[in-house]
DNA sequence: CGGCCTATTGAAGTGAGTCAAGGCCAGTGG
DNA sequence: CCACTGGCCTTGACTCACTTCAATAGGCCG
């Protein structure tokens, strides 16, 4: 069983700049609130803490994840530009969420979503829990079901689709942060990617950055 | 990598006895609609299908399930007398539905749920989905992290709380079920079962009712 | 009693984990 | 300008938890 040597960094904000209110309407949910800078690996919230706001990602991204009591850790999904988290079904959070790189967010009071007054706003609402149940269950049949290189494969194929990258993925993660997403080690997800790129299917370009050259046969190996 | 070798019964229901509507109400969301009897290993639904329509159960236990194209079956959840299922983002199921045991369903068509117009229909039925989103990442969690041995414990104090049941376990699922709901196979759930049950934790009371002699110590062993 | 299905147990194999060494930047400071 | 440092990432050798394959044991119902 791995242990994810974690970093739990003490909740410090880059002081956010009080600037204008502004509004994100990348992909109909909009978000009036204020903008907020989070640096690297920066807590954007704990688990435990009132989840009386909801965040939207303008720049950068976000895990979201939880730890068992020994230190390992899940990371429950990534969030990325455009996407909407922090939404809970209580008061609190059960889940913790930290910038994966210098992360630019919009926050606004969960109130102000209006989902009890504004039948539109709590259907686009309703629209984004479901997607994330239906995400959260296909994560679920990943780590259940399939081997490392499935795991991986099918890892690739999600962020290209997500980032809109067609063949040049940029990953905004480190390795461990894979690992803790696909229940592996941070040596295995190594390990199967360059074997993915003896096979001809990807060519890593600096770590973070790779190439899909066979987009279909990644897919394919999916299962 | 197991193969479960799946079965999947065709749609042969057993023929639903045009009752008088009924409701049921265990806990919070009120289903008026039609009985429907299912029995062991029949399918309620299946991926693919319209999900016009939503259940809630009220004797037996129902399997909710996505399969690999290769067979590989992971079963995200279990429902449970008093819980409702069959509520998708789209419009259609992206999960398959059977039976467990025979088992007495509640239908009602989703329109019938009034979530449009009755806010407090709404609010009831966005707690219901924001649970299934907690339950799905706490599952994700206990594939992406737990051993074998701390999945199966968890698994038999989640069924007690579940089933509201403290001591005698009454399982409604076969240790195949359990093997595809934790992500194992059918040999290690038995072989941890006994583990369990010779260190004392447990006591084997034919294969489906188990005693939890040291809730407790299990439940400290679930990490 | 006998057949069928499911569960248990054993022995052997393997995919992924663990441990440890080395490589590759990027940033820093002499 | 380049050695030095620290953080990832990669790679190799070895281990082990879980799977696989196979045989046996219980239960249930005719």
């Amino acid at each position: 069983m791995q242990m994810s040597p974690i970093m739990v960094p003490r909740r410090l904000y880059q002081a956010a700049p009080p600037v204008a209110p502004r509004t994100a309407d990348t992909d109909g949910v909009r978000l009036i609130g204020v903008t907020l800078t989070v640096a690297r690996d920066q807590e954007v919230f704990g688990e435990g803490e009132p989840a009386d706001q909801v965040y939207k990602v303008v720049r950068g991204a976000v895990r979201g994840f939880r730890v068992l009591s020994d230190g390992r850790r899940q990371i429950c999904d990534f969030y990325l530009p455009g996407d909407v988290f922090g939404i809970e079904p209580g008061c609190e959070h059960r889940a913790s969420a930290e910038a994966l790189t210098d992360t630019v967010l919009i926050v606004a009071r969960r109130s102000s979503l209006g989902e009890d007054t504004d039948p539109t706003a709590a259907r686009r609402l309703w629209g984004l829990a479901m997607a994330d149940l239906q995400r959260s269950q296909d994560h679920a049949l990943t780590l259940g079901r399939r081997s490392a290189s499935e795991r991986v494969a099918s890892f690739l194929v999600d962020m290209a689709n997500r980032l809109g990258a067609s063949e040049m993925l940029e990953l905004p993660m480190s390795r461990q942060d894979i690992a803790d997403y696909l229940g592996l080690t941070i040596e295995t997800v190594s390990r199967t990617l360059t074997q993915l790129q003896v096979s001809g299917l990807i060519k890593l370009a600096g770590c973070r950055s790779i190439h899909l050259r066979k987009p279909r046969a990644l897919a394919d190996l999916c299962a």
